[in-house]
DNA sequence: GACGTGAGTTCCTTAAGGGAACCCTGACTT
DNA sequence: AAGTCAGGGTTCCCTTAAGGAACTCACGTC
């Protein structure tokens, strides 16, 4: 199987992607995100090949999602969620929200989300952030942007 | 390729990724978002193969993401975003909004969003909807769910 | 009756994922 | 000092999915 590659798309949908958009990726995140920061760990709970485990992480690394960083005088080393990583759990819990909304069935979501500021299980919602008001997938026009296909520099 | 298929999983994130994990099928959801709605323009616009993209949107329609629907008396189908597939456009807001702030470099952001509500350019924003507030990748705990695998109907 | 068009199929090639076995490095044991 | 253990990968083979080009099919139109 080749893969095209979307990096040279000019939409951060498509370039985002490219980041995370491998099969596995996300769930990585995930495991990382709550604390599973080794390899025997990610490779036992996700039972993915260890080959590819090792393709992804190098992969997540490389695009500084990931960092990895030795925790032992022996060859040892955890990964662990840099700022850019970090900011990608966002659209995790946006995933999370619909899977719970329209895949979880009878059984309810499960896991909830108790947010700090409230105390309260509560779910993510979207916002502008500018005005503050909820803003989805109607609630927009699509401008070109200064970084659209075509523009100089 | 084998692929693990994720949905046996108690995962709402990897259950997402069974609907819209495979290659492509985010940047479908993203171009019949904007209007492309046919198989002719999809395939040119995204210079995917006609094999995969008969798979893709295929695997869409089951899923409830998208409807496939005729607009001639000849064998001519359109797709379209169902309600389900309208709230999965949350994801790609929130892509597209990383994929700005990390990837977009010098030139900027290929697309801006017009918010309707207050008129300007302005991106997603994650926040609680029982609080309001900030809600992001530290903001908050988890919790086990009803729907948490080993749980009782 | 030939032609055009949108929407797929078919078929072949290439490469990516699965999986099991193997390797390497540095401690720990005896 | 030799053997063992553990974490963190590599290697190898097999299967299957993605690319891509060519073909098909149903319906309208000229």
């Amino acid at each position: 199987m080749q893969r095209t590659s979307f990096s040279g798309m000019a939409c951060s949908i498509a370039r985002t992607l490219d980041v995370i958009g491998e099969p596995w990726s996300p769930l990585i995140l995930r495991d990382v995100w709550v604390g599973m920061n080794r390899f025997e760990q990610l490779q036992a709970d996700l039972g993915i090949s260890r080959k590819v485990l090792t393709e992804r992480l190098n992969h997540l690394v490389e695009q500084g999602v990931l960092e990895r960083r030795p925790y032992d005088q022996r060859p040892r080393y955890e990964y662990v969620l840099t700022v850019k990583g970090t900011e990608l759990i966002d659209l995790l819990m946006v995933m999370k929200g619909w899977g719970d909304r329209w895949l979880a069935g009878e059984a309810g979501p499960p896991v909830l989300y108790r947010h700090h500021a409230c105390g309260e299980i509560a779910d993510v919602e979207l916002r502008c952030d500018h005005c503050g008001e909820p803003m989805r997938a109607g609630d927009v026009d699509l401008l070109p942007g200064p970084g659209v296909a075509g523009s100089a520099t």
